[in-house]
DNA sequence: TACCTGACTATTT
DNA sequence: AAAATAGCCAGGT
């Protein structure tokens, strides 16, 4: 184990955990809060690596800039992501997240 | 070690 | 207004 300051991945999922049920958030917008706004990419990688059900992260509320749900098919199945969206109240609809407006989190807003 | 790929976003055509 | 291209950063091979 190397001694790492704080990777930008646990960050990333500190922030994730942090997303109350009912809202989503987005890639750039995670990254922003984070002080590293090029870096939206990293935030979706670090969802694949974030599968981990020990770490407990609803990955499932982070979606893309524009509420589509461009993750679903790193799910066990394709329709995992908006199950579990509708489960707690989102409305989603083919693969898009409805009055993302309202639903919307931002994590710099929450800081 | 180097190259390729990718759960993005913003810009330009 | 919609579609294509470029920039970005790090992981995986």
């Amino acid at each position: 184990m190397k001694q790492k300051q704080a990777d930008f991945f646990d960050q990333v999922y500190a922030v994730v955990q942090c997303i109350p049920a009912g809202r989503v958030s987005t890639y750039g917008a995670i990254a922003r809060a984070l002080g590293a706004a090029r870096s939206s990419r990293l935030v979706g990688t670090a969802l694949i690596m974030a599968h981990d059900p020990r770490l407990s992260i609803p990955v499932h509320r982070v979606v893309n800039r524009n509420g589509l749900l461009t993750g679903k098919q790193h799910y066990g199945s394709p329709s995992e992501m908006q199950e579990r969206l509708e489960a707690e109240g989102i409305v989603v609809l083919e693969d898009q997240v409805q009055r993302f407006d309202q639903v919307f989190w931002d994590p710099g807003e929450h800081l």
